[in-house]
DNA sequence: ACCCAGGGTCGTC
DNA sequence: GACGACCCTGGG
């Protein structure tokens, strides 16, 4: 199984820099021509696009159409959701057109858990940067096309290291928080088979947040970018925090907004499908922001 | 050189 | 419930 292909028709609801770089996944890079490579669980993969198809290609451990499928949740009908979204006002109608090719991607739970602790306070690429360490640091090898990869290391793999250890790979404060979550998962006072299988999201949570560095929105967005697959949480950031003062509350102090106001706004808005509104606006207002910066260097 | 901010959480009051 | 502290890095 070193390498499989798999290809489907281009789909307007799939686009790799939407997905990508929407800040719910650290572990995909930009290649030259334009595609993406990733690893997930076992896989090295390479995502493309060409003459209208969309062509996945890598090392996979298993049937790469299967892998594929529930990674990407290519079973699901954005267009039918995204019609739902952009009928509730204007402004969730053009952050809809803009993110257009988001999907929501099924990730392990424990990479989640541990990518999002690392999340805390901190930018994108540093997260990137520290996960790509403790990955080349713990993780297993896998080899692709003569380049050579990584895998996301298991509790298990992490068992022996040390908050030093943490604190050497540049995890800063987080160090003791990767530390504890760590053992409490090895020592079963938090067991992720078990958290799949619980039907009320509240009850996730709660467990969820017993975890070291774990607070609501690394909460949250465990809850809604692993395989856990809760779209009615709404992760609140200081950029959600911001685009919703903007557009709905308009509190002259960005940082004096009542959290609770903007759960409670997300939840009449949007309901059920908060979170994918949440990912719709906080994409389409932190690229705002950074073509405000290349616009400025000119 | 200095200050600021980043997909927040934690301990303390 | 509010408040400051917290590691590190890149940018003004």
């Amino acid at each position: 199984m070193s390498n499989q292909k798999y290809e489907i028709e281009d789909n307007i609801s799939f686009e790799l820099k939407d997905i990508f770089e929407c800040g719910q996944c650290f572990r995909w890079n930009k290649q030259e021509d334009g595609s993406y490579t990733g690893i997930f669980g076992k896989n090295v993969l390479n995502v493309k696009k060409e003459n209208n198809k969309i062509i996945f290609q890598g090392n996979c451990e298993n049937n790469i159409e299967k892998e594929v499928n529930k990674y990407f949740d290519l079973d699901k009908n954005y267009e039918e959701i995204k019609e739902i979204l952009s009928k509730i006002d204007d402004n969730m109608k053009k952050s809809v057109i803009y993110g257009n090719g988001i999907r929501i991607l099924n990730q392990d739970l424990w990479e989640t858990i541990i990518s999002f602790i690392i999340s805390a306070n901190n930018n994108i690429p540093r997260i990137k940067k520290i996960i790509d360490r403790i990955c080349y640091a713990y993780g297993d090898k896998i080899i692709w096309k003569d380049n050579v990869y990584y895998t996301f290391p298991t509790p298990q793999q992490l068992k022996n290291v040390t908050v030093q250890d943490f604190r050497n790979l540049g995890l800063g404060f987080r160090d003791i928080r990767l530390f504890e979550t760590t053992h409490m998962i090895l020592e079963n006072r938090v067991n992720l088979e078990e958290l799949k299988k619980e039907n009320d999201t509240e009850k996730v949570r709660e467990k969820l947040l017993t975890l070291s560095g774990v607070g609501p929105k690394v909460a949250d967005c465990i809850l809604l970018f692993s395989d856990l697959k809760r779209w009615e949480v709404f992760p609140i950031d200081v950029w959600v925090r911001r685009v919703m003062n903007e557009l709905y509350i308009h509190n002259a102090d960005e940082t004096k907004v009542n959290k609770k106001e903007i759960e409670r706004l997300a939840r009449e808005k949007f309901g059920n499908l908060a979170g994918l509104a949440q990912q719709y606006l906080f994409y389409w207002r932190m690229n705002k922001e950074i073509a405000k910066f290349e616009k400025a260097r000119k």
